[in-house]
DNA sequence: TGTACATCAGTGAACGCGCGTTCACTGATGTAC
DNA sequence: TGTACATCAGTGAACGCGCGTTCACTGATGTAC
């Protein structure tokens, strides 16, 4: 076992409870998370876990607060800098490739009747929607920033729900990577009207 | 008590379950919902319900395929036959409307693992992506009616799972059809130009 | 219309389960002298 | 360096709970003659 870092008994219980949710997560995205689940994962009594967390939501919010920070990570790491709408099509693609490879996690973070004052998960989700929104004016600084990161981080957020609820084909991920990227891209193409004060849709006569 | 098609002792139990299920749901969104409890909203046994429903499931399902059949009412009653980009605005609005006004229903709906099997959800489920498909060509007869309806699905999905879970502002419903609105004929924006093979967005040098 | 029977919706006791949480404890670690 | 003590992470028994599901039953309803 590891010792980095270890304080007493365990070795760093905190962290072992958060990886051994996060392994049950991934094993079974299905079952509910229990704190007796994970410490017996964890390989520690039933009651070990209350000397790191308050009670199950205090687990359960921290799992969701690591998962927005890895979230954060994996898009970074989709596109360092995006500055052009393809950059933003692959952050997006990112978004939904996580959702789909952490299923149980990001319902967790995001479909479970949440705790709004917990500070570590509010926070985290607060970085995140910070970061959508520099990336976004980055790349159109023209755009009214709210409005378009709005829009595209609800597009994103729909496609990524879409996909694990098996409500769009999911079977490969080009075939997801591509429908993603189609949808961004002719979001963006409308994206400078946002500036405006008042948009004029075109309207197609048949 | 009505006893219109009434059966045998109960009247119909079948759907009694399933209006005990959807009062909990309306009255207590964040416990799971339990057999048990429905019976005992019904003033029933805890057993009687397995005369209508082979498991719990299939009671979830079932309450589920109904939030998909009245959905579709809801949006229908939004406007009946859209035709123009702000008649299909309306019609999103009406969709994000309804998961607030339901919020418990539509996570059973749409954020709970469901079973893939159950040809009732599945039909639901199909019928609002047909209808959704259908208004989408009628307003868009130019656009590609697959890739347009994703993009719009997807989007307003986000948008109501994002003020669900309170990461957007939802404290009124002016504020929230504004939001809705804007990015929605943000996207109409575009659409003709997903009937074109090649997208070329605009790319505005700052 | 009246009786005998079959059907089957709903009952209630019982099962075993895993859960969250409490509590008094034990024993390893860290600290003061 | 060695001993005495304080701290506090982890233990294990116990609590009461609601759950899904089974089973043999009962008694109201519907049907055949």
């Amino acid at each position: 076992m590891a010792r980095e870092g270890a304080s007493y008994h365990h070795g760093d219980l905190r962290a072992a409870c958060l990886q051994a949710a996060r392994e049950l997560l991934e094993e079974d995205g299905s079952a509910a998370l229990s704190l007796r689940a994970v410490a017996r994962r964890a390989g520690v009594s039933a009651t070990a876990p209350y000397r790191h967390y308050a009670d199950r939501d205090a687990l359960v919010s921290a799992v969701a607060a690591q998962g927005y920070r890895e979230l954060a990570e994996h898009l970074s790491a989709a596109h360092p800098s995006p500055a052009t709408p393809d950059d933003l099509a692959a952050v997006a693609v990112a978004y939904v490739r996580f959702a789909l490879d952490h299923p149980a996690l990001f319902r967790v973070m995001f479909a479970e009747p949440c705790d709004p004052n917990n500070e570590e998960r509010v926070s985290a989700t607060i970085a995140i929607w910070e970061y959508v929104r520099a990336i976004v004016h980055g790349t159109f600084p023209d755009a009214d920033p709210d409005a378009l990161s709005t829009s595209i981080w609800a597009l994103v957020h729909g496609l990524a729900f879409l996909h694990l609820d098996g409500k769009l084909d999911a079977s490969s991920p080009g075939v997801v990577a591509d429908q993603v990227g189609d949808a961004v891209r002719a979001l963006f193409a409308a994206s400078p009207a946002m500036s405006r004060t008042a948009t004029t849709p075109p309207t197609p006569e048949s």
